[in-house]
RNA sequence: GGCCCCAUCGUCUAGCCUGGUCUAGGACACCUCCCUUUCACGGAGGUAACGAGGGUUCGAAUCCCUCUGGGGUCACCA
């Protein structure tokens, strides 16, 4: 069926409540917005908490800053009060929260009881599960079948003994043709539906009756959701044939795996951090990151979740690297939202002639359901930082700057602390073209953070071989180590701590001292400042450490390495 | 297992619908070299794929079949 491109179309995300947008679903939802947006329609959000197990405060929208975040903003929805004072959502189209919809699912329900196309069913969980057992043993697949009417009597009964029904639908025993923009056409043989549960015991509707009802009544064109709802299809149409819904058009995504094949899970995290513990043989949580009875309970069950704080402080105290998982997560570690955006949408879809960097608007203006991927996509996260790398180095440095000290106020506030506004801009300037991430200045100069009586000089084998510890030149010229004592007096003596002057000195000390080369007495001062080999230019390194630290630090480290000796 | 879907470099993909221009293109990764005060950036090269087998055709990555492999789904979860 092509799309009938007369009518505006209109999309819907629909997740189940979350404080986390996942990757998957930041990919759908792009999607959605894309095509709708692309087209002049309207693109809407629906949360589907139908299942009471699961909680739904206010927590369980905490998606929505994800989703703004990466600008993608609906017309229609919970409404949402985005960081500039806009306020998203709202709508027409009544509440946007299912669980606040029981009474329009309760007339459709009522309705299709009362043709006939829908039956109350008194199954107990037991009897439904001896009936699976029973088709297990034959090989077949279950399928649940109306069991014959249930008298006045045996109904008066049933309550009697305290039973209370589900209503499942009446599934016509017919073939169903999807058709699907993604996948193309695909036919169900009759019988593969089933009569399905549309209201639960708890007189909830089923995630199937909710989602055909509201998709009608919101005017939804287009369904654009992942694969693994492909099957459900067929209920889905089914259900509308019955009710005299129209029917939408489809797409179904493929899922995004791990490099490993798996898929993209939530419990990703967990999954590292159990194999670190499994590694080490821990039997108790390291100090300061969770509690005994988290701790207990989490070894105990494989599905058990660390909440995120206790998850990075496992992580940290085990020394391994979380898995970005959530679009917050790729926030948190300094990625750039139309980075995030541009990739995933390369997870699946392509614009064709080998055109792979571009923006939403590009992607809201290209984007087309005959060009998305049927097959599923590993998540290639060196890729994702390729990308990153390049939009941050191609960056004004005046954007680089602002949006590394908002990263800052978020995540890093001990450097907004230490760094006066003169060294932030030079630590901006200084890091820009050798930073992948918008927290790569920080995390990796924590050294400008620590005192310097706490700096910690690490005994590798380039520090070793810069000082010329362990293997001093055969031909008896100078050490690195040498130089730095040397250099300190030098350095101790300028006029002035500024980049300029501080590299005329050294290159006047180099040409006199070293053959003139500058390497040889950079890398030692960089290991006297910053405790190792790696740093930003050295002159600009010297200038954020300030000279006095500079000195001392200098003099802590040559102490320290006459011990190594 | 039943049903449905899918299959191009290690990875994301272009090409497939409308067979020849494909000795299969791009990007990331990898390797080599260059640049270099560290790290990173950058520059120049390079390795690398049509899952297998049958057809159809003058000709197939492109069309058909089989096999193999992968995915999804079979809940009072969504």
């Amino acid at each position: 069926m092509p799309t009938d491109t007369t009518i505006p179309p209109v999309t819907r995300f629909a997740p189940s409540p979350s404080g986390h947008l996942h990757v998957g679903g930041a990919r759908t939802a792009l999607f959605c917005w894309a095509f709708a947006k692309g087209r002049g329609g309207k693109f809407l959000i629906r949360i589907e908490d139908t299942d009471q197990k699961r909680s739904s405060d206010a927590a369980s929208v905490g998606f929505l800053k994800d989703l703004d975040w990466l600008g993608i903003r609906w017309d229609e929805g919970p409404e949402y009060t985005a960081p500039d004072g806009t306020v998203v959502g709202g709508g027409p189209n009544g509440s946007y929260f299912q669980s606040e919809r029981l009474e329009i699912y309760a007339r459709y329900t009522e309705k299709l009881l009362v043709e006939g196309k829908a039956y109350e069913a008194w199954d107990s969980q037991d009897e439904l599960e001896a009936m699976r057992k029973e088709a297990a043993a034959r090989k077949e697949a279950f399928r649940y079948r109306f069991r014959g009417e249930v008298t006045p009597d045996q109904r008066a009964r049933y309550i009697a003994e305290g039973r209370v029904p589900v209503v499942r639908f009446r599934s016509p025993q017919a073939a169903v043709t999807i058709n699907d923009e993604v996948l193309g056409d695909a036919t169900l043989p009759a019988g593969e539906v089933d009569d399905f549960v549309i209201r639960k015991k708890d007189g909830f509707p089923t995630y199937h009756f909710a989602v055909v009802v509201d998709d009608e009544l919101m005017g939804v064109t287009h369904v654009l959701r992942a694969q693994e709802h492909f099957t459900n299809t067929a209920k889905h149409i089914l259900l509308q044939d019955a009710l005299g819904f129209r029917r939408p058009t489809y797409g179904h995504l493929s899922i995004i795996k791990n490099p490993d094949d798996s898929k993209m899970s939530k419990r990703d995290k967990d999954k590292v951090l159990r194999k670190a513990v499994k590694e080490k043989a821990l039997t108790a949580p390291p100090a300061g990151t969770v509690t005994a009875e988290e701790w207990s309970r989490w070894i105990g069950d494989d599905n058990v979740q660390l909440d995120l704080d206790g998850a990075i402080r496992l992580a940290e105290a085990l020394k391994v690297t979380l898995p970005e998982i959530n679009v917050d997560d790729f926030r948190r570690s300094g990625y750039l939202p139309e980075v995030i955006c541009n990739f995933l949408a390369l997870n699946g879809w392509s614009p064709g002639h080998d055109i792979e960097k571009f923006d939403n608007a590009f992607l809201k203006e290209r984007f087309s359901l005959d060009r998305v991927m049927k097959t599923p996509a590993k998540f290639d996260r060196v890729k994702l930082l390729a990308f990153n790398t390049d939009a941050i180095t191609g960056m004004p440095p005046d954007d680089f700057a602002r949006r590394c000290h908002a990263h800052a106020v978020q995540y890093r506030p001990d450097y907004l602390a230490k760094l006066g506004d003169a060294n932030f801009a030079l630590l901006m300037k200084a890091c820009q073209e050798r930073s992948k991430t918008l927290d790569d200045p920080f995390r990796s100069n924590g050294f400008l953070l620590v005192a310097d009586e706490a700096l910690a000089f690490s005994d590798d084998k380039n520090v070793r071989k810069a000082l010329g510890i362990g293997a001093a030149p055969a031909d008896g010229s100078k050490t690195g180590l040498d130089h730095l004592r040397t250099l300190r007096g030098v350095l101790a003596g300028l006029p002035e701590w500024t980049q300029p002057a501080l590299e005329g000195a050294a290159n006047a000390y180099a040409v006199e001292h070293a053959q003139g080369k500058i390497g040889s007495v950079a890398q030692p001062l960089r290991i006297g400042v910053s405790g190792g080999t790696v740093s930003p230019p050295i002159w600009d390194t010297l200038v954020l450490v300030g000279r006095d630290s500079a000195l001392r630090r200098i003099d802590r480290c040559v102490q320290w390495a006459e011990g190594l000796k």
